[in-house]
DNA sequence: CTGTGTTTTCTGTTTATACTGAAACTACAG
DNA sequence: CTGTAGTTTCAGTATAAACAGAAAACACAG
């Protein structure tokens, strides 16, 4: 598989991002490859494009499945698995912060439950105390809402988010 | 200064939660430590208490300076410089994000939009092209919609997350 | 100007993670 | 059964980032 100029820029700018978010460099240039590719391909042309250990790409394509951004298809007549990304972006976001959100905000506010718990006997002075139960406050207003607005369709979250502050005027006061 | 359990588990996973998002473990847990702590306290002060090497506090609270989530201040008849933490669990998120947006999704847009423009005459396929557009689109979507949401009060903020999912009634169609 | 307390910079070391390549395994065709 | 194409596992290696400690720089009192 041959890449022009613009596909590798994205495909090499999105591995770079990756990294500052903590995902592996490998796994997002695979990621951004195959949602550029219009057709699944197999692991070993990912090797051959990217340039990367064939191991690696086996790998990284199974994280990748277990996040559910991408799925193993076959063609007619060949018996290598293929791969293909969600192409829908919206389902990708959502997906992902889904996935993080269940992978360490949740334990994140459950440890803070926890600690406002243990904070009761452990000797914690009283204003730290009331900083631990903001902190968990905050994470569950955060989550509670999340919950309930990624669940909305598709669609409602689009034409929300084209209202944009002009949906400020549906508060009270 | 002397952690109570609460505390410390709170302080290790912080720093656990922020090398997972890119942050590294020494900025995240002495950023916890100052948020919970109810007093400006020392780069020594917060040497001693996490066991990490004295330089690298400096660098990580200069760091938490430059991210505006850290001040400097000074206590009458102290020649050292004392550090506190911003306490209003909001304003943080919204610095962290913003910052965030500045450095890494912002750049990405544009090389995004690059790429856009370079597909143009580079023999990218047209389907491909396609792709590229829509990840365009989208992020310009999202840095549109969070430029004018974020800047709304914080208290209308409140407002609108404890309406969850209600928001959607304010959608036609 | 000197001495002391404080902060920053810099270089080498450590550590964690990504990555490779070979070997093991699996599924299936003939 | 056997051979082959394909995939995964695993142990070792490489790489990048975090970190420590020493040295330098700085600020200021006396």
């Amino acid at each position: 598989m041959e890449l022009t100029r613009a596909m590798e820029s994205t495909v090499l700018h999105w591995g770079e991002m990756g990294s500052r978010w903590g995902v592996n460099r490998s796994i997002a240039q695979i990621h951004a490859l195959l949602y550029l590719s219009t057709k699944p391909i197999t692991a070993d042309e990912i090797t051959e494009t990217l340039g990367i250990a064939r191991s690696n790409v086996s790998t990284s394509l199974r994280e990748l499945q277990s996040w559910n951004l991408v799925t193993l298809t076959h063609v007619m007549g060949d018996r290598r698995d293929h791969f293909e990304a969600k192409t829908d972006l919206w389902e990708v976001l959502l997906i992902i912060v889904d996935q993080r959100k269940k992978r360490e905000i949740d334990p994140t506010v459950s440890t803070l439950r926890k600690c406002v718990l243990d904070a009761g006997g452990d000797g914690t002075p009283e204003d730290v105390k009331s900083r631990l139960n903001d902190m968990l406050q905050f994470g569950e207003t955060l989550t509670t809402w999340y919950e309930q607005v990624s669940r909305l369709p598709t669609t409602t979250l689009v034409k929300l988010m084209h209202m944009g502050a002009k949906i400020s005027r549906f508060v009270k006061g």
